[in-house]
This record gives C-alpha cells, sequence and structure tokens, in this order.
DNA sequence: TCGCAGGTGGTCG
DNA sequence: CGACCACCTGCG
C-alpha cells in the first residue's frame, strides 16, 4: 500500500506521542519511526522535514481514505494543541516546564473496547509486562490484521471471542489475576447486547464522573482504570486519571498530600477543567522523565 | 530474596 | 464509607 504524507503537522512529536502511557501497541524503531496497529490497520508512522522546511507525518501503509476515515481522528488532528498549552501554562509554570517537555503530546483517540481491555491489563503492572500481555492475547486470540517488515499483527480479540475462553485459555497470555476479570467484563458486555449498546449508554453520560461511574460496573475496572478509559477511549479530555505517578507529580510540584486523591481531582477541576487530561499527559510524561 | 509495578475487590471497623 | 491487604507475574 501506499505511502501517505499529511503536511504541516504542530505540537506533534511521535516520542511523546507514543510513550507517555496512552497506548500499549506501538514498537519504537531504530530510524526513530514507529510501527503499530489500530482499528485494524498496521502502518508506520514518521516525522521528516519537506524540502520547504515544514514538518510533515509520513504514514507507511496508509492511503487517502484510511487517513481521512482513520488516522486524522486517532491522532486527534482537528485539535488545536497550541492553544491547550497556551491556556494551561498561563499563570502556571510548573505546567509550563512540564509543557516543555512533552510538548509534542497528543491524546490518541483508541478504540473502545481495546482501551477497556488494554486498562484492565495495566492495573498493578508495569508497562513492558503490559505490552507483551496484550501482545499474547491478540496473537492467540486476535484476528490477523496484517504485517509490517515481515512481522505479523494481531487484532484485540472481540468481546464474542473473550467472552468464550476460560481462565486455563488465557494462562498463555500470563495476565495473571486479570484473566478472569477480563472474561467477566467481555460476558458483561455482552449481556448488554455488545459494544454498540454500551457506546450509546456510555454518550448519555454528561459529565467524566458519569461515565467513569458507568464504567465502573465492569469486573476489573475501579476509579484509575475507568478515568483511563473514558480518556484514552471516549476522548474525554476533561477526565484527569490519577495514577501513581500522578500522584507523586502532583505531591512533588503542587504540594498535596500524596494520599488525598479527591484533592488532587478536585484541583485538576478547578485549574485543568476541560483539559484536565491532557494536563495529566504532560505531568505524567514530566515527571517520568524527571526519575529516569 | 523480596519488593515493586499506570489498582481492584473483598473484608473489616 | 475509609483503611487495609491479598493478588499473578517478571524483573532487579
Amino acid at each position: 500500500m501506499a505511502k501517505y504524507i499529511y503536511k504541516g503537522i504542530k505540537d506533534f512529536d511521535l516520542d511523546h506521542i507514543f510513550d507517555c502511557g496512552q497506548c500499549f501497541r506501538w514498537t519504537r524503531q531504530d530510524n526513530g519511526s514507529y510501527t503499530g496497529i489500530a482499528f485494524g490497520r498496521v502502518v508506520n508512522m514518521q516525522v521528516s522535514s519537506s524540502e520547504d522546511g515544514i514538518h510533515q507525518l509520513e504514514i507507511d501503509g496508509c492511503c487517502e481514505e484510511d487517513f481521512n476515515n482513520i488516522w486524522y481522528d486517532y491522532l486527534d488532528m482537528a485539535r488545536d494543541y497550541g492553544a491547550v498549552k497556551d491556556i494551561l501554562a498561563e499563570g502556571d509554570p510548573v505546567m509550563a516546564k512540564a509543557i516543555e517537555t512533552g510538548t509534542g503530546i497528543r491524546i490518541l483517540r483508541q478504540d473502545l473496547w481495546e482501551t477497556i481491555v488494554s486498562f484492565i491489563i495495566s492495573q498493578n503492572n508495569n508497562i513492558p509486562r503490559i505490552k507483551g500481555c496484550i501482545e499474547n492475547l491478540c496473537r492467540l486470540f486476535g484476528e490477523k490484521a496484517g504485517e509490517y517488515d515481515g512481522a505479523e499483527y494481531y487484532n484485540i480479540p472481540s468481546p464474542e471471542v473473550m467472552a468464550s475462553l476460560t481462565a486455563d485459555d488465557l494462562a498463555p497470555v500470563r495476565l495473571g489475576y486479570r484473566a478472569p476479570y477480563l472474561i467477566e467484563t467481555a460476558r458483561q458486555v455482552l449481556a448488554k447486547g455488545g459494544m454498540e449498546t454500551v457506546s450509546a449508554e456510555l454518550g448519555a453520560a454528561a459529565t467524566p464522573d458519569e461515565a467513569c461511574e458507568y464504567l465502573r460496573q465492569f469486573q476489573g475496572v475501579g476509579p484509575k482504570v475507568a478515568s483511563c478509559i473514558a480518556l484514552f477511549g471516549l476522548a474525554r479530555l476533561d477526565a484527569f486519571p490519577i495514577d501513581v505517578w500522578v500522584r507523586r507529580v502532583m505531591n512533588r510540584l503542587y504540594e498535596i498530600d500524596e494520599k488525598d486523591v479527591k484533592a488532587m481531582s478536585a484541583y485538576a477541576r478547578e485549574n485543568f477543567g476541560e483539559n484536565g487530561g491532557i494536563a495529566q499527559q504532560y505531568l505524567f510524561y514530566y515527571i517520568r522523565g524527571l526519575d529516569e
């Protein structure tokens, strides 16, 4: 398939986008490009400069139609991150510093079911192992989506497939105690009539809190995972997931008690508002960079 | 060896 | 309710 080139990107850095903890299915290549899969498409993305010095995104394995139907939205291209950064940095030198570090971050608009599965797996887990678990799950139970550079890529198994599995089936995936969570959640989704129903019911949620409350009915989905699903799977940019890293950074930078999650979400709601999710990503990327 | 890693569910008080 | 605590697994 062809290579699609999108010129004139701003506020866009592949390292920032794919290494800020929001996704687990992209791999950095030696040349700085990323290969991965989303919505059943396998592509390689690379940022380069055209002859006139304008930054551009090259997507290998992508036609114009796919770019318009999938990748433009996936990469949240319609949003003006420069404007969001100005708002967040205003009167907040700490945030300004964090934005400088992760200046090319964008919130990916990911598939809802894949996001639910991914973040259930992510609980009390580390990133390399999360990636390995998802990889195993897709390779063993998902449909093949395509190849790139000789490597095969598989889709996340559907709720139907996942609901039919047993804990023994999932043993080679090495999910540990999360395996029954996934099976039960898949069954709960089917019982509701599938992801179409779930999406429709979530569409009625007026606030991120309402969306999270709904999501928490699924086995293995607590406050943190629900918030991540709302942000990355529903593009609720006003959701503010609070994990161990965010607690750390808000304690260190805003001097909020590290145990006081309520105070943190209140602070985020008041100071970051509708851009809370984006703010969270800048802070997350920043603190992880400091600690490495 | 044992604690820890993008938490959650169950059980007490 | 809010504070504990066990929990699969792999790595340092």
